[in-house]
RNA sequence: GGAGAGAUGGCAGAGUGGCCGAAUGCGGUAGUCUUGAAAACUAUUGAGCCGAAAGGUUCCGGGGGUUCGAAUCCCUCUCUCUCCGCCA
């Protein structure tokens, strides 16, 4: 039997057991490392652990049947109480040990991060990804395309310098019609999700501990957030978070996948460590907004709706008019819960650099697995769901990129037509 | 912020130390009846873990304790609701 060819691969205790060698290879293929035959050890501890502990309580609870029948205070029954004693104590000591054995398992099994789909090309980083495709003419001449943050207007439309002093770097004021250029782009961006299928929502943008861990945030990219200790939150790093956790520890009915759902949220990132040269004007902040896409489907469905959610992100640049290319992301680039993930990058004739503006993933079972969302299966059984999300996108570098493509020679930049709806002028950028 | 009440299965809601994984109702599923449907009736219907299976075991908000034995008693945390205050 090969898992490679039949299912979608997941990291099932049942497929570690059985296969431990195809798993070992294919985490090695990723950049994540972790020891393979210490986790399949403590799973035969913890295996034995348990059933120990359940026989010593089977037969506890056994003797205890006999005790409810006797007359309490006979001889009979003081004389059992004695001897009933040293039964609980021996159970109550194997079950500490289970207990124990299975916390360890439990802790090391989370720390085995998904495994690559067999689409996902392998490779050790980002070189070796494949570009999927590739739409509009990123060799097009752009006479008039400078870097956004020299635009002589830009410093008067996202004020950097302003947001330093009443937040701190990264967090701009965006002005006039600056401002209303976000609002447009979130509003397109929305619309055209729903005109796709997505239910709106407007989630939470703070999370507790328990959603953050289930969709992979914590414990490894705690740094990442901005938390609030005093409530034990977190500022959402992306909409993914909130929005998968809504049917966390629930089981959904099989005839209502896929649900897809969309959100606009701010995002909050504190990228610790990551300033440096290319990180100038909107290509980096540590709050931006976006519109997310989430896809709860079955185990079956995932990769084709994969595909489908890839097509309604490009949609949305091509209807910008926006220069851009997929990449497959290869197995050493993908993320610790990510099984196959796309990454579409628009092109900033002004930096002349491909910024990211989404990032469309597949994470299978992985997240439904820590986050407890199920659904029925064909017989009726609770089966683990398959989760998706893409950004729909992040809106900086988008807006990046069209103030750099789209300067005109009298220094305007003309508005995308889908966003004239929205924006209600032509041009932005006018010149005082 | 102050005072009080509460947390039980998909939902509602019994249960105050052993016969309780848990009554009953609703909902769901299957069947009977019907040309079909509804109604009525009958049966069935939580999840996790160990096990090839038989079966076993855990779970009554979380954690800890008392006890031979805990949904039930004690401690603690979290959350929810009601009233008062404050407030977009």
């Amino acid at each position: 039997m090969c898992y490679l060819f039949t299912d979608p691969v997941m990291i099932d205790i049942k497929l570690l057991r059985e296969q431990p060698d195809f798993v070992r290879a294919a985490i090695a293929n990723k950049k994540f490392t972790c020891d393979i035959d210490a986790i399949l050890a403590l799973d035969v501890t913890r295996r034995a652990k348990i059933t120990d502990a359940e026989q010593a309580r089977a037969e506890q609870k056994a003797a205890n049947k006999e005790m409810a029948s006797l007359p309490k205070g006979s001889p009979e029954f003081i004389e059992k109480v004695q001897a009933m004693k040293a039964i609980a104590a021996k159970s109550k000591e194997l079950e500490l040990e289970a207990k124990a054995a299975d916390e360890a398992f439990q802790e090391a099994f989370l720390a085995i991060p998904n495994l690559a789909d067999p689409s996902t090309p392998v490779g050790k980083g980002e070189d070796e990804n494949e570009i999927a495709a590739t739409w509009g003419d990123a060799d097009a001449e752009f006479p008039n395309a400078v870097p956004h943050f020299d635009i002589p207007w830009f410093e008067s439309r996202i004020d950097f310098a302003r947001g330093v002093k009443v937040a701190g770097a990264g967090f701009p004021f965006y002005v006039g019609e600056m401002s209303r250029m976000v609002r447009a782009l979130v509003n397109f961006f929305l619309e055209e999700a729903r005109q796709s299928g997505y239910e709106e929502v407007l989630p939470p943008i703070v999370v507790n501990e328990a959603s953050a861990t289930a969709t992979g945030q914590l414990p490894d990219k705690e740094g990442q957030m901005y938390v609030d200790p005093n409530e034990g939150l977190y500022l959402i790093p992306t909409a993914e978070v909130p929005v998968t956790n809504f049917y966390r520890d629930e089981i959904l009915e099989a005839d209502q996948l896929p649900v897809c759902r969309c959100a606009y949220t701010p995002c909050f990132r504190r990228e610790a460590g990551s300033w440096g040269a290319h990180v100038r004007g909107l290509n980096r902040l540590h709050q931006f907004d976006k519109v997310e896409l989430v896809k709860w489907t079955d185990a079956e469905s995932s990769m084709a709706e994969l595909e489908k959610l890839r097509g309604n992100v490009e949609q949305l640049l091509q209807k910008l008019e926006l220069p851009y290319r997929v990449l497959r992301m290869c197995t050493g680039d993908i993320g610790f819960p990510h099984a196959k993930q796309y990454d579409l990058e628009v092109f900033a004739a002004g930096q002349k650099r491909w910024l990211e503006v989404s990032s469309c993933s597949n994470f299978t079972d992985f997240q439904a697995r820590r986050a407890g969302i199920r659904y029925r299966g064909s017989d009726g059984k609770p089966v683990t769901a398959h989760t998706l999300n893409g950004s729909a996108l992040a809106i900086p570098r988008v807006l990046a990129a069209i103030l750099e493509n789209n300067l005109q020679a009298d220094g305007r930049v003309q508005v995308p037509q889908c966003l004239q709806h929205w924006m209600q002028q032509e041009f932005i950028g006018v010149q005082q």
